[in-house]
DNA sequence: ACCTGAACACCGTTCAAGT
DNA sequence: ACCTGAACACCGTTCAAGT
């Protein structure tokens, strides 16, 4: 006897379910129809099979990643508001976003964000060519680093690693160094830095409404 | 009857052949078998099972980055010539990069380039945290670029994704933006751009045998 | 030491048949 | 329109049996 009324949204929300918890392997038609009580082929009435299934849920995530409320003063603290929110909603979901990247849609994902450094970069004075260069870097700045940074947190522990490089003559001959590599890496902080760092670089000298409208000769503003 | 003397490295080599040429999904252990013409139990007796053979292969891939000859007259030009060619290398096996990424070991990979970069941040001048510091920040640079370059290559046609940037009120406004925008990224010469740019400022003011000692003005100073 | 086929439990998917 | 079980071709893996 079939359980009233199954739903695309609700074969979705399962799925989403199972990846979150269990990660993407535990994800298969058969289980997945044991989760929902029906049969598995029902589930192929709704979503056609697992591939559009993966689509759909991607669609999905991408879409979850898709608002962005830039938050500050300036359009300087709006950008790393834009980087910092996205980076958290990446977080929530590091399951959902591996299987964004797996397909490809990274890029696709952070459109939304770009806008909105676009919106910013233009508050803040930049115009035209200089413009682009500034939200394509801090596009593939803050996307590199989030994906760096999961990698990071599912690699395996790097037994030989670590005290492999303390081998070498450079980091023997200096301690603080050989110390400061070891130490893990805040990587909240090194994030906040790198970006504002970065922004802070890209808007120097631009005119916008950061306050006094200074211009000046910045080493992006060619 | 058998075909004599099957080797692991003959399993392995034809494993790492099947990934390059049709992805990892063909690398299935029947089909490996029928490619060497032996029994799939076969493979099992050499390499275990499927993990510990891609386990096999992602170490493989993990070695052959691990060499690296820096090359320049500079600490500088050293830097950057070790991020091109870990660049180079990941483009020549893209698939079996992806599945160290995928197991987490990308940073491990990245290892060598590492201690090739503390040696020349050393021969640069600098020293313990900010030494750390710099070697850190070209590294996670290093590998986002090439995690996000990867991903756009892959990325389908993402149809709506260009033009829907158009109607954002900033873009419209600003022809060369929308124009620049819209424009294919040359990514190498963003790479290599942006590896200079950051080496030069994480450099800048370190004295070291850059030749005659002058010192740079300026992070972006060409 | 190395290889083999048979067998098992699992996949995704199709299809004719139900209501 | 929606759901079902049976069946198919494919997996990875184990194992007892060969040489």
């Amino acid at each position: 006897m079939a359980r009233s009324a199954l739903s695309r949204d609700e074969v979705l929300d399962a799925a989403a379910a199972l990846v979150r918890e269990h990660g993407p392997a535990a994800l298969t038609m058969r289980r997945l129809a044991a989760e929902l009580g029906t049969a598995v082929t029902s589930i192929y009435w709704h979503v056609g099979n697992r591939e559009s299934l993966l689509d759909a849920l991607v669609a999905r995530t991408v879409a979850d990643l898709g608002t962005i409320r830039p938050q500050g003063a300036t359009p300087a603290e709006r950008m790393v508001s834009v980087a910092r929110s996205l980076r958290r909603a990446v977080r929530e979901r590091p399951h959902l976003v591996a299987m964004v990247h797996e397909r490809g849609l990274t890029e696709r994902m952070f459109l939304p964000a770009q806008r909105a450094l676009v919106h910013e970069a233009h508050a803040a004075g930049l115009r035209g060519a200089a413009a682009a260069r500034a939200v394509r870097a801090v596009q593939f700045q803050v996307v590199g680093y989030v994906l760096v940074e999961r990698n990071r947190e599912r690699a395996p522990v790097q037994s030989p690693a670590e005290e492999e490089l303390w081998r070498g003559e450079d980091a023997e001959a200096d301690g603080p160094l050989a110390r400061a590599l070891s130490a893990p890496i805040d990587t909240e902080r090194l994030f906040v830095d790198s970006v504002r760092a970065l922004v802070d670089g890209l808007l120097a000298g631009a005119s916008g409404d950061t306050g006094d409208g200074a211009v000046g000769r910045g080493p992006y503003s060619q």
